[in-house]
DNA sequence: ACGATCGGGACATCCCGTTCGT
DNA sequence: ACGAACGGGATGTCCCGATCGT
C-alpha cells in the first residue's frame, strides 16, 4: 500500500494545512507549495480536490471558518438561558484560550484576518464572509431579543447594533493583541468589553 | 537645487503611490511594478530612493501612517480642554468622512490593515507599528489622565486600558464596515462607541 | 458479450473524440483531459484502451485517416472506368462538401494537418503517414497507368509524379482555404486543378 | 562588461531563435525555455522585449515571415520584365535550395506550417497570416496582369485565381516533401508546377 | 471495463532586484 | 537622478500517466 488513498481524509488534510498557512501568512501570502510540503502530497492530488488556489480559500471560509463560529457562538447561544451571561462566558473563554496558548496571540482571528485582506479585493470572498457575519450577528441579535422578552436585557436597545458592536470590538481587540503580544492587557480589554456587555442588563 | 527638489518630489510620488496600493492590496499583494506603472517611473528611479520593497513599506509606515495619527489624534488631543469631547469629535469626524466618501469603507483603516497583515510576519513592521500604537494610546491615555486631574473623567479608570479599548473598538468597527458596506450601520456603531466614551465622564 | 460490445463502443467513442480534437487543435495542442471531458469517461477507461497519448494519435492515423482515404479515393478508383473523370468527380465532391459545411473550411485536411505538424517530429507518425500517402498515390498512379493502357490518358506522362502533384496541390488548396475562408475561391482553385487533370487526357 | 547590452540585437537574437524553434516544433510545441536555452538569456530579458509567448509568435510572423516573402517574391516581381519567367526562376531557386540543404525538406515552409497550425485557433495569427497571403498573391496577380497588358500572358486568365493556385500548389508540394524526403521527386513536382505556369504564356 | 485518487514534471508567467548607461 | 536592459528564482497551473479499487 503506497498511501492511505482515502479521498475524504486527504481533502481534509489539505484543508487543515491551508487553514494554518492562510491563518499565518494571509491568503495572498500563502503558497500552494507550502501546502504540498506540509501535507506531503503532490500537485496532482491537490488539484484533484480543488480546482485552484481560490477555491481552496473559499472552501476554508465555507467549511472551517463557518464551522468555528457555529461551534463557539451560534450553538451556545441557541440554547442559552441568559444571553448576557453566555456572551461573557464565551469572551472569557477566549481569554483563557489565549493565556494557555499565548503564541496564538500573534495570529489574530482567522475570520478577521481573511476578511480584512480579501473582502475588498475579491467578490467571492466578500459574499462568503458577509454570510458568516450575518449568521453570527443574527444569532447574537436573536439571543438579545429573547433576553429582552424575558426581561433580562434593557428594552431600549437595538439588538443588531449591539451584536455587531460586540463582534467588532472583540475582533478589534484580538487584532490589537497581535501587536501588543501582552496577555494581561488582552484580558483587561476583553474585561472592558464584558463591562459593556454587562451594562446591557435590564435594571429593575 | 532644482534637481534636489525634483528628487524629493519623486520620492514623495513613489511614497504616495505605494501607500495607495498597499492600502488596497496589502503589502504582500502590492507589486512594485504597479507603483512604477502608476507613477510612470522606471525601476532605477525607485531603487535609487528605496533599497527594496521592504524599505518602501517601512517608509510608508514611518512617514505616512505615523503622520496621519499625529494629525488626526495626537495634535488635537495635545491642546484640548476636555478629552472626552475631543475624542467624540474625532470619532464623529470619521463618520462624516465615511458618509462623504463611502467608497473608502471597503478599504478599511490603513494602519489596521498593515498591522493585521504584517505584524506577525515581519519584526521590522511589528516594531514600527508598535511604536505608532504606543504614541497613539499614550496620547489618549495622557489626555484622559489630565481629564481626571481636571475632574472631567471618572477617577476609577485605568486610562491606558480605556485608550487601547477605544482604539481597538474603532479599528474593529472600521474593519467590520469593510464587509457590511453600510454607512448607516457604521454611524450607529461609532455611536455606540461614543456612548461608551461618554460613559467615562466623571459623575458629580 | 455485452461487455465486449460496450468495450468496443467505448474505444470507438474515444477515437472519434480524439479525431475531432486532434483535427482542431493539432496533436500537440490536443489535451487528453479534453477527450475525457467530451466523452464523459475517466482516465482509467482511456488508458485501458490506449497505452498513452502517442498510441492514441497513431490509432487515429491508422484507423480513421487510412479509412477515409480508402473510402473517398482508393475504392472509387479501384473500380473506375476512366481515372480522369473519377478524379474530377472526387474533387468536385470536396467542393460540394465545403459549400454545404463552410465551417469545415477552417479545419483543413486532417491528414495534411497531422502530417505537417508531426512528420518531422515523430518517426512513428512519419512512417504511418508515409504509408497512407504511398497507398493513396499508388492508387491514383495505378489508375492513370490503366488509363494510359486504355488510351484515355496521355502516354508521355509519369503517372506517379502526376499523382503526387494532384494530391499535393489539393492539400495546398485546402490549406490555403483555412486562411481565406472563401468558398467561391475554393471552388475556383479546385477548378484550376481539375483543368490540370483534364489536360492529362489523351489527344487523338 | 557582462554582456553586450544591446537591446535591438538581443531582440533580434530572440526572434531568430523563436523562428527556428517555431519552424521545427510548431507554435504550440515550441517552449519558451528552449528559446532561453539557445539564446543564453534569462526569463527577464525575454519578457522585457515581449509581453508573452503570443506576442513572440506574432512578431515572428509580422517581421520575419513577412520579410521573407518580400525578399523572395514581392521584390523580384515588382521589377520584372516577364512574370512567367520570373516565377519559374523563383520556383527553380527553391529546388536548388532544397538540393543544397536537403535537411530543410523535413521542415516544410515556415509560413505554411504556422498557417496550418494556428489560423483556425487564434484570430490574431489568422489576421496576420491573411495579410501576408494577400500581399503575396496580390504581387503575383499584379505581375500577371501587367504581363497580360504586355501580351506575355493569356488574356483569358483570372490573375488572382492563378496566383493563389500557384502558391497553394507550391505549399502543398513543400508539405508533401516533408513526408517523402525525396529531393528528386520534389524537383519533378516543382517541374510539374512550372509546366502549369509556362502553360499560362500567351500563344501567338 | 471503468472510475477515483494521486504522483510529479513541465510550463508560462510574475516579480524583485541588479547593472548598465547618460 | 533616472531610464532601460537584464538576471533568475518563485509561483500557480496544466497535464500525462500510474495505481488503486470494484
Amino acid at each position: 500500500v503506497v498511501a492511505e488513498r482515502n479521498a475524504e481524509q486527504t481533502r481534509e488534510r489539505i484543508l487543515m494545512a491551508t487553514f494554518d498557512l492562510m491563518f499565518k501568512n494571509g491568503y495572498q501570502g500563502m503558497r500552494v507549495d507550502q501546502i504540498l510540503a506540509t501535507t506531503g502530497l503532490a500537485k496532482g492530488a491537490l488539484y484533484h480536490h480543488f480546482s485552484n488556489k481560490q477555491s481552496l480559500g473559499y472552501a476554508v471560509v465555507d467549511e472551517l471558518l463557518q464551522g468555528r463560529i457555529q461551534e463557539f457562538w451560534i450553538n451556545p447561544l441557541a440554547e442559552c438561558d441568559n444571553p448576557i451571561e453566555t456572551i461573557n462566558t464565551i469572551l472569557q473563554g477566549h481569554v483563557n484560550e489565549m493565556q494557555c496558548h499565548p503564541e496564538q496571540m500573534a495570529l489574530g482571528c482567522p475570520l478577521n484576518n481573511i476578511s480584512q485582506e480579501m473582502a475588498g479585493l475579491d467578490e467571492g470572498f466578500k459574499e462568503r464572509l458577509e454570510k458568516i457575519y450575518d449568521t453570527w450577528t443574527g444569532a447574537i441579535s436573536d439571543a438579545l431579543t429573547k433576553g429582552q422578552q424575558k426581561g433580562q436585557v434593557k428594552q431600549d436597545l437595538e439588538p443588531d447594533v449591539a451584536a455587531i458592536f460586540m463582534i467588532s470590538s472583540m475582533q478589534g481587540i484580538i487584532g490589537a493583541a497581535k501587536c501588543m503580544q501582552n496577555a494581561d492587557m488582552f484580558g483587561k480589554l476583553i474585561g472592558a468589553l464584558c463591562d459593556y456587555v454587562s451594562g446591557l442588563r435590564a435594571v429593575n
